[in-house]
RNA sequence: GGGCGAUUAGCUCAGUUGGUUCAGAGCACUUGGUUUACACCCAAGGGGUCAUAGGUUCGAAUCCUAUAUCGCCCACCA
């Protein structure tokens, strides 16, 4: 026999094992089902398990349930991401505040990545069991890691592939350089800050040199200035068009030198991307500090004499070359830069405004433009063979979402990727850190040497950079299913990888890519480059986006903030796997975010308790009635509850598997929540309370209960599965319900459930105490039928002292009355009926019916409306019409008798 | 500057293609409750002009156009 209540807590991790152990999680790829395949988002092999993780597993666990008891050869392959300069990071922060290492990087490459390693295997173990604690039916033999060799043979045979196809190129431009980190990133790693600034408007041609008014540049970095090359005005703009062409000597301010030593010449050009109402109109051009300015250079290129300097070195300070400010840091550069403007006269204003910074999203420090030889993938390069045409990385990433091979739920985020797309540049994948793929590429003097493994040589050096984190997750989901055992053999190509690969022949493309909209564009969009152009496949069919969590007060959850912070794993202590599941599922939408709080779980938590509480009192019938193993129904012998239990679930189970097969996944959870308390528990185990109680359907209706609830809340309908008579198997592996294609009497008992209801109305209202039986008159005109069966029933959970049931009679005298479905009802009351408050309350509803009455008509009476409307919604207003009017009448009659 | 989302009961949120009384749920609140599982419960109830203003339609929470407030994403006006 259960317990009283249930206490996840006792049974989760046993259930968990019991899974695992009976190899329910695994995925066969020879099987002949159809597959459905999800790749787990890789958790960064850093920390531990957070609620964005939680609600991911949850969601995908519900999916892979559902698909996996359909039928399908459902695979769901877990893994972790190395996660390059994240955990880079948390190491050398580690070994510094730990182990008092001051400089890590003197560990060398291999004593640092050493220490990673060590850590990293660490933190794995500590996921995977964190994984596990949220019932993730995953299969852990496929488990992988984004730094397997495997994997890392993908990673260098896509390389090498785009480098043959020109899509990979080396090549020196204005990158983005994280100063902290000592690295750059790519574009969509920088993030922007609002920060107040001060943009400074100062003399840059003399009048002299203009030959009129002098020249004016206004801006917030004037320490860049010192590397310009060039003014740049809009092609319309008359103030200075005749200085275009021309080349002028600019002098600026030396601290503590020779005037002159601070020579630079630029050349005046005119380009549209100039705004003449910005500033002055004119923008001084330093091509190493900025992309635009870089942009603008390469534009002008013939035009412009001198070649750009760069004055901002890798570790923020300004250059030992530029004399007089050598070594200061950026402030304290533009502060003197500055000071010898205002000396010399030629500072004009300086003006607060708000400008946005570039910060890095790994180090929140700030991001430097500058130059440096780097390796970038080219996004417009026609060389992709995609659909028989040859289209470019972008044009392909289009495609695939235009021509909806691949649909995104919700799908508003259509727009955003498409915009993203617009706007997206060549993408630097070289990174300066030690931890991740070391760029495939060997030189020896001025040869270069690109392949899958290294030259045997000696003579030949590594690239010391490695790439980008996102260019190995974005082969996530193929190069997990490639076959490890062949990926030592170097004469494979990667089409022979992909063809002897049975996991990859079988389960790819994914189905579903499962994921937080905010890595839309650092991995969504990168998979889909990627893959479809690996592999020519896409990489997943659909994409389902879900928001982010946020605390009650709708703020960001922050470690910084541990008191708004809930710890999942702190809610599975208390409140059980099942009831945080459910409390991250229900009650949002695809793409929102939602607040989570303690109080919702909890609501859950019940709800888990309902479930077991019901069951309980099924079993208990059950072991009652001496039913070992699974009762057979008998269908010529179904009470009026019988059939409108069996109604309700075959509703039931259309609902959930249609809803389920369209990701509403909120929808569905919430449809179960109501089967299972309102009409099961409220409404079917009471009335079978009574004399009638049927064993086979109470079986047949939990069963499917529990069926049906097992995507969801997977560990307590396991735990009641296996107290189920005649389950010998487990729960997971069971076949998913199906309604049984027969037609139910629904009608009888809600008849029954509607006079019970006014019954237990009119006694609350009337203030009549639970414990005083009441006398009830019923009149059940053309219901009376089901109102004989029933009467049982409304005796029982109307607390009715004294039924009488007639077809029709006189109108009672002194009673409380009501009218439902055409059943009149009424309490005397003996006098004790307050007969004007009666009154109020008869005379407000049939002012209320009157309205909807006249409503209705006049609906009905409308030419448009009957023209238009389609003819059910116009017979449905009539039957509506026809009642209400029957009901009015006999409230009518009612009030005449108080 | 561009785009997206939100605005529905005190709080957190649902509401599918416009259509029967569609204005909902949970929590909170009020009243009552030791009924053959469950007080992590049961019964009954109060509470909203669906942000605002227009429009389309026989019919709008739902579609369109503005406006307001909040939030997010993108974008180097130097």
């Amino acid at each position: 026999m259960l317990e009283k209540a249930y206490e996840a807590k006792k049974f989760e991790d046993d259930i968990y094992k019991k899974w695992e152990e009976s190899g329910a999680f695994k995925a066969d790829s020879n099987s002949d089902k159809e597959p459905f395949t999800i790749s787990m988002p890789p958790p960064n092999a850093t920390g531990v398990l957070h609620l964005g993780h939680s609600i991911m597993l949850a969601l995908e666990d519900i999916m892979i349930r559902h698909r996996r008891m359909k039928g399908y050869e459902a695979l769901w392959l877990p893994g972790t991401d190395h996660a390059a300069i994240a955990t880079e990071n948390v190491v050398i922060k580690n070994l510094k505040e730990e182990q008092g290492i001051k400089n890590p990087r003197s560990l060398g490459r291999k004593g640092l990545i050493d220490e990673i390693k060590k850590y990293v295997t660490k933190s794995q173990g500590t996921i995977r069991s964190q994984i596990r604690k949220m019932g993730a039916s995953c299969d852990w033999e496929r488990e992988k890691y984004t730094m397997d060799a495997s994997l890392h043979r993908c990673v260098n045979e896509v390389f090498k592939k785009m480098y043959d196809d020109e899509l990979i190129y080396r090549g020196e431009r204005v990158v983005n350089w994280d100063v902290a980190l000592q690295t750059t990133l790519a574009d969509d790693e920088v993030e922007y800050e609002e920060k107040e600034g001060t943009l400074y408007t100062f003399e840059y041609l003399s009048a002299k040199q203009t030959g009129g008014e002098p020249l004016y540049v206004a801006t917030s970095r004037p320490e860049t200035k010192l590397g310009d090359t060039a003014l740049a005005i809009h092609p319309k703009d008359k103030r200075f068009k005749h200085l275009v062409g021309k080349t002028f000597d600019v002098v600026w301010p030396h601290p503590g030198g020779q005037a002159g030593d601070r020579k630079i010449k630029v050349t005046v050009i005119s380009d549209h991307e100039v705004d003449p109402e910005f500033g002055t109109g004119v923008i001084g051009v330093t091509p190493f500090h900025s992309k635009v300015d870089y942009e603008l250079w390469q534009r002008h290129k013939d035009e412009i004499q001198s070649y750009p300097i760069q004055i901002i070195g890798e570790d923020g300070f300004i250059m030992p070359a530029i004399k007089g400010y050598a070594g200061l840091s950026v402030e304290e550069c533009r502060h003197k830069f500055v000071e010898g403007l205002r000396k010399d006269g030629r500072l004009k204003s300086e003006e607060k405004y708000v400008q946005q910074m570039s910060i890095s999203y790994r180090s929140k420090m700030p991001v430097e433009p500058i130059p440096k030889l780097q390796w970038f993938i080219d996004v417009n390069k026609q060389a992709i063979d995609w659909k028989g045409k040859k289209m470019s990385l972008k044009e392909t990433m289009l495609d695939v979402i235009k021509t909806h091979d691949i649909q995104i739920i919700p799908d508003r985020f259509e727009k955003t990727y498409f915009h993203w797309i617009d706007n997206l540049k060549d993408w630097c994948i070289s990174r300066q850190i030690w931890w991740g793929h070391r760029v495939p590429v060997w030189y020896k003097g001025e040869e270069i040497k690109v392949g899958i493994t290294a030259p045997n040589s000696d003579d030949w050096k590594q690239d010391e950079d490695t790439l980008d984190t996102w260019f190995s997750s974005a082969l996530w989901t193929w190069s997990t299913l490639i076959d490890s055992n062949i990926t030592d053999d170097t004469s494979l190509s990667l089409e022979d990888l992909l063809a002897k690969s049975p996991d990859y022949q079988k389960f790819h493309p994914t189905s579903v890519m499962e994921t937080g909209y905010d890595i839309l564009f650092f991995w969504i969009a990168r998979m889909i480059l990627m893959t479809t152009y690996a592999t020519g496949q896409i990489p997943f069919e659909t994409v389902y986006l879900h928001g982010l969590i946020r605390t009650r007060d709708g703020a960001k959850m922050s470690k910084s903030k541990p008191e708004t912070c809930i710890d999942p794993l702190d809610m599975i202590n208390k409140y059980g796997t099942d009831a945080l599941r459910m409390s991250m599922v229900i009650g949002n939408t695809a793409g929102n975010d939602m607040r989570l709080y303690e109080e919702k779980i909890m609501g859950y938590r019940n709800f888990t308790n309902k479930l077991w509480n019901a069951s309980r009192f099924v079993l208990g019938i059950l072991e009652e009635k001496g039913i070992t193993d699974e009762p057979k129904i008998d269908y010529k012998n179904l009470s009026d509850a019988d059939e409108w239990i069996l109604g309700k679930l075959n509703d039931t189970i259309k609902l959930a598997d249609k809803g389920l097969m369209d990701y509403k996944i909120s929808e569905v959870g919430q449809v179960l929540y109501d089967f299972l308390w309102n009409d099961f528990c409220d409404w079917y185990l009471e009335l079978s309370k009574g004399d009638k109680q049927n064993p086979a359907i109470l079986y047949y209706v939990l069963k499917n209960i529990l069926i049906l609830l097992h995507p969801y809340t997977p560990f307590v309908t396991e735990v009641i599965w296996g107290e189920l008579p005649g389950q010998k198997d487990m729960l997971i592996g069971e076949k998913y319900s199906e309604i049984d294609g027969k037609d139910y009497d629904v009608n009888s008992t809600s008849q029954i459930i509607d006079v019970i209801t006014k019954i237990r109305h009119l006694r609350s209202e009337n203030k009549i105490e639970p414990i005083q039986k009441i006398s009830v008159t019923i009149y059940g005109n053309k219901n009376t039928d089901i109102l004989e069966r029933g009467q049982e029933d409304i005796i029982r959970l109307a607390r009715v002292g004294e039924l009488t049931l007639e077809k029709s009679g006189d109108k009672l005298a002194g009673s409380a009355s009501d009218v439902v479905n055409g059943i009149e009802i009424f309490i005397p009351l003996d006098g004790l009926v307050d007969t004007e408050k009666e009154k109020v309350r008869l005379e407000k509803e049939i002012a209320n019916l009157s309205g909807y009455i006249k409503g209705v008509e006049a609906k009905l009476s409308n030419d448009n409306f009957v023209k238009n409307a389609p003819s059910a919604i116009i017979d449905g207003e009539k039957v509506k019409l026809d009642e209400a009017k029957d009901k009015v009448e006999k409230m009518k009659e009612q009030m005449k008798n108080l």
